[in-house]
DNA sequence: TCGGGCGCTCACATTGATGTGAAGGTCAAC
DNA sequence: GTTGACCTTCACATCAATGTGAGCGCCCGA
């Protein structure tokens, strides 16, 4: 077990995130007698997890949604999955997908254009 | 040519949004003689890409960046671009690549959750 | 027993992307 | 010439993610 200054280290994240991820529900630490925040090892991962997915531009009440079964590795059980919810991932997992496609298909152009602009930035062809 | 309504209308983007876009630098409207912005029908496609790659979790200041190569169509040519924005398209070209790996990989464990939660719910399975 | 380092909560500040509304100009139609 | 739909700017409100710091407790080591 970790206290968050300990966390806060293992993923480069400010222990204010760490208080605020909880706050939103994304991590639930235990308590020691004195009120210190102590968390799982396996948490690190967790934390990684939930900054790729911020970074990727999910919002917190999504990832709460989402999480639960991300870090379930398959040999697990299912927490009891209302519908509601069911429906909720069917639709956060095709905006990933959009997402995705999105991206990259935009990188794909920056590419492009990266290899024409680099390219005429060597023979010094201007407009 | 268009005015605002009209392009909020062909996008689905409130007004309120495509002004935002213009003081943000990513739409650049004419205006008519009363002062009324007057948009290229090309820029219907433009917001799409603006809000696709806001949707993406990019930011307008990169949008910035990224708009003027991405909407000439190669066979323009391209305008002086100095080495700082260069970087600053690779850069972001990698912080893309990021996301689209982050985005597949638990996008693939929602789809695997989504299969078991499903099947378990079609057996009855419960924990 | 005291100081320093870590933890706690509370709470306000900020930034980015938006919502919303007020106060007013333009213009076409009636 | 008035109404109504559309436009303008200005400005404040909101929400999420984050920064910052005050004021206080815990605990270890000198």
């Amino acid at each position: 077990m970790m206290r968050i200054g300990e966390l806060s280290e293992a993923t480069g994240t400010p222990r204010r995130l760490l208080r605020y991820y909880e706050e939103q529900g994304l991590l639930t630490p235990q308590r020691s007698p004195n009120g210190y925040r102590e968390y799982h090892p396996g948490n690190v991962d967790r934390v990684a997890q939930i900054r790729g997915l911020l970074a990727a531009g999910l919002p917190t009440r999504i990832i709460r949604q989402v999480l639960p079964c991300l870090n379930k590795p398959r040999d697990i059980h299912i927490p009891d999955a209302p519908p509601e919810v069911l429906k909720a991932l069917e639709h956060e997992r095709d905006r990933m997908t959009e997402r995705v496609e999105f991206l990259t298909r935009n990188r794909g152009a920056i590419t492009e254009y990266l290899g024409v602009a680099c390219s005429s930035a060597t023979t010094g062809a201007g407009a």
